[in-house]
DNA sequence: CTAGTGCACTGGTCGGACCAGTAGGCTACG
DNA sequence: CGTAGCCTACTGGTCCGACCAGTGCACTAG
């Protein structure tokens, strides 16, 4: 028997192609960043549907984050930048959804940050050790100020460590998870009694992960780095997530 | 002067509002996976608004992946269980439009396969040990099959690697960088004229990894993970780029 | 020459309409 | 009595026309 093989039929609605096309063309690169779409009333004519359709696929486009659009604005839609926004709004949901937990993310974390600081350790130029070494200069000053300047200077540093591993798909995650995982402690964090000595020790710890970059020793430094963030989040932690955390410190 | 803090006032469309009701519905496990949103026409009345709004709003909530529609279905919108296909495609934007390289991609998939090795190693329960043995049985009887199935084995490895990790946020990366990779140079491996030997040789890591991961020595399993996935992949890595990946082996 | 005012356009929203589907109840036939 | 087939009452997808509140720009009046 088995004739020609026949695919199931998929029916495309009118405004997923408009997407497609749009996609296309702003991957492909014939539309950059900052250019403008033709305005609605203009789509539903160089697409042949009404504007309904068109306006469907401009929310899903924007939902994705490639254009943004205005009211008033005399041009159409604009182009976006890429920006991790969509990206960190899906792995938000999955947080909630799927219930990742506190010990996962600090977990995802660990790893991430320990790869870029062995990376950074033979990768960091002159200047990005500079920055590292501005961003614990300036943890340092905001333990008088408060936990929002420490926290900024903080992820200052380990933003600098992510930029050394030239690793774009590291930078983004690490800030992406980062901003998770502060969303759910930071609150737990900034109310601590002793957190002024947890931020004393942190920038210690800062300090031996950065000389440990400085020399290049890449696993010295991933090591270091995961200590500093288990021993920074344990606390958070439930008793019976630590065993997994504690796994990633040989 | 510095009167009151004036906040500037975001004006916030109609259809944003519902997207945030519905997406808390959800989030918050009031409304769950495989329950039905009522029909459109329902949610106009419910949310005073006209059904151009609804369906933007609807958009919107498909595009996120929360739900889904179909025309004809006599129940509404259908809550969808979480799947990282948002996820995947705003990743595979950013692999596209932000010129994501394949060395960053690989050496983002090193990361995460050999930090789900380290964990495996300590973590792994027998059933996935044998799920792993399986695997590599499966990888071992396709060379004389063909190159997909191959990949469909050596992807099944990867996978209870993941799974025994039992860390949600590596599997669902690990899922989504691997089919990035896979649709880069999947054709290429294919019409490699050695991919035999490639095959075999891939299959004797892969047992090496296998061994240090039942022996529970993580940082072994790690390490010849990052190997495995280097020699695999090198060759398609462009010259320059090699280095970055050379840094991850210690 | 500048300050102010319209105007022509934008996107956001509304309401109504039609179509092609689907599901489930109803009917008529075996 | 059981079932096959039709029918209806819905669904979502698309279209149309309209109105509103904004915005940018050209034009005008001082």
């Amino acid at each position: 028997m088995s004739g020609p093989r026949f695919e199931p039929v998929r029916t495309v609605r009118a405004y997923e192609r408009i997407v497609e096309q749009v996609e296309e063309a702003i991957e492909s690169g014939a539309l950059c960043p900052g250019e403008r779409l033709p305005s609605e009333r203009d789509l539903m004519g160089q697409f042949s549907v009404s504007r309904s359709t068109v306006r469907e696929a401009l929310r899903v486009l924007q939902a994705r984050g490639l254009v943004r659009s205005r009211p008033g604005d005399p041009n159409g839609a604009e182009v976006q930048p890429f920006s991790p926004a969509a990206l960190h709004k899906s792995m938000t949901t999955l947080a909630r959804v799927e219930e990742l937990s506190l010990g996962e993310l600090v977990q995802f974390r660990m790893v991430l940050d320990a790869s870029a600081n062995l990376l950074a350790a033979r990768l960091r130029t002159d200047e990005q050790l500079a920055e590292m070494d501005a961003a614990i200069a300036g943890m340092r000053a905001a333990v008088e100020v408060g936990y929002d300047a420490f926290s900024a200077a903080d992820i200052a540093f380990h933003d600098a460590v992510a930029r050394a591993s030239r690793n774009k798909l590291i930078q983004i995650c690490t800030d992406v998870v980062r901003s998770i995982v502060l969303g759910l402690v930071s609150g737990k964090i900034a109310a601590a009694p002793d957190r002024e000595a947890l931020m004393r020790q942190s920038i210690g710890h800062h300090e031996e992960v950065l000389a440990a970059v400085r020399a290049g020793d890449g696993p010295l430094a991933a090591r270091l780095s995961r200590q500093t963030m288990y021993d920074y989040y344990v606390g958070y932690v439930p008793q019976d997530e630590r065993p997994a955390l504690r796994a990633l410190l040989e």
